[in-house]
Order: C-alpha cells, then sequence, then structure tokens
DNA sequence: GTCTATGTTTGCGG
DNA sequence: TCCGCAAACATAGA
C-alpha cells in the first residue's frame, strides 16, 4: 500500500490542509499497540501542548516535528509515523462519532482533529527525542542527489541477494514496495531473480532510470490506488490516487506486456507476489 | 459460512 | 549474511 509516492502525498496533502502550526491540544489512543515507544498514557501527557511545526517523508516515515508550545524552553520532539499497509490519516473539523478503526485521535487548537484509522492495526507511531533512532540504518532515498547511477551500481555490486527482496530491504534502498518495484524491474527489463552481483553498469543505469521514473510518475498521479476495499491507499480526506492506471504488470497477470503483448505471470519471489513479462525480463 | 490471500515490517531459527 | 517462516490483524473474494 503505501509506499514513498503514497506517503509524500499524504505528506503534501497534510500541509495543504493547514496542519502546520496546529498545537496538539489532547491525545486519545483507542489501540494501544499502535504506540510503540511508550505507553499511551505517556505518549498522550508528553505530546499534548506541542506545536506542529513541520510535516516530511523519510523511507515510508511521516515525520511531524513538533515544538513545545508553554514550556518554550522544552526539547523538540519527534512523531513518526509508519501506516504500514492500511493506516490512514484524516483531518475533520469538530468531534464527529468515532468510526470503529480510529484508533488515536490528536485534538487541535483550531476546532479540528487529527485522527488515524488503520483497519489491520498494523501501522505504528514512535514519539522520539531523535528520529534517527529509527531513520539511522535506512538506506538512500532515490531523488537523493548522491544516489547516482554509479552508486547503485557499486551498491548491487557486492551483494548476494537477488534483486526483487533486496530492492524491497528498506536498508537497502529506502521507498520502495511490492507495486513500485514490480513496475521497476519492468521497465528496466530486469527479471526479479537476477542476482545483484551480476548487474552490469549498463543494467544498473537502466535500473535507476526506472526506479525514478515509476516514483514520479507514481508521485504525479498522486499514488496508486487497487480496488475499491477499505484496505487501500487513501491519503488525506480519502482521497483516491490515480496511478492504479499506469501499472504495466503489477496486479495484470495475463494481460498482455505493454511493450511485446507476451502475457504477465505472476511468481513468488522472496515470499512476495512478483508480476514480471516473461519475455522482456530474463535472469542474467 | 469457510477458506485463502494480502500491498509492510520485525524477529527468530537454520 | 541470507533465507524462510511466522506474527501483528481485518477484510475481500472465491
Amino acid at each position: 500500500m503505501p509506499e514513498l509516492p503514497e506517503v509524500e502525498t499524504v505528506c503534501q496533502d497534510l500541509r495543504d490542509a493547514g496542519l502546520c502550526g496546529s498545537i496538539i491540544t489532547q491525545a486519545r489512543v483507542h489501540w494501544p499497540r499502535t504506540i510503540a515507544t511508550s505507553s499511551p498514557a505517556v505518549f498522550c501527557k508528553t505530546i499534548a501542548k506541542h506545536q506542529i511545526m513541520a510535516i516530511r517523508r523519510r523511507a515510508k516515515y511521516i515525520i511531524l516535528e513538533l515544538a513545545p508550545s508553554e514550556n518554550l524552553a522544552g526539547p523538540a520532539l519527534f512523531l513518526l509515523i509508519h501506516l504500514r499497509m492500511t493506516g490512514q490519516l484524516n483531518i475533520v473539523m469538530g468531534t464527529p462519532k468515532r468510526d470503529t478503526h480510529e484508533h488515536i485521535i490528536l485534538s487541535l487548537n483550531n476546532n479540528t482533529q487529527l485522527r488515524y484509522k488503520d483497519t489491520r492495526k498494523f501501522g505504528r507511531w514512535y514519539l522520539v527525542s531523535d528520529p534517527e533512532e529509527k531513520l539511522a540504518p535506512i538506506g538512500p532515498e532515490p531523488f537523493a542527489k548522491s544516489f547516482t547511477p554509479k552508486l547503485l551500481a557499486t551498491m548491487l555490486a557486492t551483494r548476494s541477494r537477488v534483486l526483487k527482496p533486496l530492492l524491497l530491504d528498506q536498508n537497502f534502498l529506502a521507498g520502495l514496495g511490492n507495486i513500485y518495484v514490480d513496475e521497476a524491474l519492468w521497465e528496466s527489463e530486469l527479471h526479479p531473480e537476477t542476482p545483484a552481483s551480476s548487474v552490469t553498469p549498463e543494467q544498473a543505469k537502466r535500473l535507476h532510470r526506472a526506479i525514478r521514473l515509476v516514483l514520479k510518475r507514481g508521485l504525479k498521479n498522486m499514488g496508486t490506488t487497487l480496488g475499491t476495499g477499505k484496505a487501500n491507499f487513501y491519503s488525506v480526506g480519502k482521497r483516491s490516487g490515480r496511478n492504479q492506471d499506469q501499472l504495466k504488470v503489477f496486479r495484470r497477470t495475463d494481460a498482455p506486456c505493454p511493450r511485446c503483448t507476451t502475457p504477465i505471470i505472476r511468481l513468488i519471489v522472496g515470499q512476495r507476489s512478483t508480476h514480471l513479462c516473461p519475455s522482456c525480463q530474463v535472469v542474467n
């Protein structure tokens, strides 16, 4: 569900909704496990009376930068939100009745609430004084200047794993999930089971371009919303993405490859459902 | 009604 | 280091 383009879309929508500048007056937790860093009671007490200063993204984390609104000498705080499979954020006016799957409600000073809804309850909130606690091991951002085709080639050269599980590993590269990995591998005409160490510099260059291409397209279309159920991706205000229309292979088993018309196949790689064109994408 | 699959991440055992 | 598996959960679809 929420991969880099979806998480970035949520961050942008939160900013557009005017969340920056709001002060958290009260927090309520209805599913304790969502709070990963302390008890719900400590979380609620700690986060209250903090102002939201900025909203940004790193990998698949939404990061809210907080500053104390009363004791100005107090330390800065960071709220890291990971949506995992089905987490959603919404901003509501007033205090409407709580939905079954709304697990956290932050009341804000302008008669609105930031609500966290998560049907499968896999999402996690981390309230920390230093975001590096969570972010340190994570790999480079795909759009970082320093993430060059050459760097990717070097990163791949020393790895013994195959491409698909490696690209899904957030400590290797940040932000990709099942959908965009399948799409990037199709774009670059690489097989998901290609050993990373066998990828040539030319292929690494193609993969680098493909990763940026599919992510950029996802961003432009404000994310991918598959199907109609509540387990799908919706940004703030239940808005769907429209990148699903741009997918070339993901969940398109038996459909013709857009490049060569060979039917797309599905297989399991690294325990993950994987889609590819058996004609365009062959193992090195 | 029942059974299976599921877009993410983490932790364990081999 | 790497891999497979299970778990954290609820729901859609067969």
